[in-house]
DNA sequence: GACATTTGTAATCAGAATGGTTACAATACC
DNA sequence: GGTATTGTAACCATTCTGATTACAAATGTC
């Protein structure tokens, strides 16, 4: 599923704002908006590459499986899509030998594209996230008291 | 689609090895194994971002619009997704506050990420694809005469 | 000018991928 | 034992994708 990432980083959020609460799937569903075994997938791939961890039964739920500093972009983009490709790495349609030797040359190209994709999203932590995202929030709520959500979009950077 | 990309350097590869030579989207079609109307789906956005020229008719075709050391592969790529985005930029799918600004440092990130891909990218000419292909042909064939296709994986890369 | 060739593009189709729901067993707390 | 919660499998509807068919518009050849 491509939305699986978007969905992991909303779940690592959630869990990073409880610093250590665990939360339910289906209050993760209810505010985010879909349904509670959708975010149980994501949870799936996310506790099996040991970022988050999950208990069964009353009061059980998940939390993050280290410190928010600890978790990166990264990681929980590798977590959702195991063969980690955003480009086409193509297998040749016939057996020409120009378009195998292309299609060989496209993968290799594409995978260093990826890599240079993917140092970009080390740099992001889910603890810098958790801070971004609060202090937005902070600053869009203080001007008027009332939400202003619509002037939320592309708000500063900082700690 | 999402095969664009690959098809784009594919037709890119041919029209450069080709060194002004008119080819027929048929041609084409046929030595990468595919339909004379997707490779002209395709070279209809390569024209529109003006890396091809076609000429319809008999003894028609399509060239490279300017020399292959012009046409880099983030020309290609940005030429097939005109809104290039290989990461979900994901829309809220509620209008609480936490999600949607969760969604909105997503977006920011997704988009830094694809500009780290993009530079990747830009770094690699039609040109440099066309040498490095002629070149592990070259190195493929002469071996045994017989054509070593399965050996061809992961070649070294020279000018 | 008639004809063959080739592009450009719309309409349509089958199959895959995607997001979602239902269902239910396995845990864990009370 | 009863309730809450996770973990998964099975299934469904919709969208996406690649492919085909069809045909008008150019362009060169005779």
């Amino acid at each position: 599923m491509t939305s699986d990432f978007a969905i992991a980083l909303h779940i690592l959020g959630f869990l990073a704002s409880r610093r250590g609460e665990p939360l339910t799937s289906e209050e993760m569903a209810r505010t985010y908006g879909t349904s509670p075994v959708i975010v149980r997938r994501v949870l799936g791939k996310l506790r099996r590459a040991g970022l988050v961890e999950s208990r069964r039964g009353s009061g059980g739920g998940s939390v993050l499986a280290r410190s928010p500093g600890a978790i990166n972009l990264r990681q929980a983009y590798e977590a959702v899509s195991p063969e980690p490709r955003v480009l086409p790495r193509h297998p040749s349609r016939c057996n020409e030998v120009v378009p195998v030797v292309v299609s060989q040359f496209i993968n290799d190209t594409c995978a260093e594209a990826e890599r240079a994709l993917l140092r970009s999203l080390e740099d992001v932590t889910v603890e810098r996230m958790d801070r971004t995202v609060r202090s937005r929030i902070r600053r869009a709520m203080t001007p008027g008291g009332s939400v202003a959500i619509q002037r939320l979009r592309s708000g500063g950077e900082d700690s």
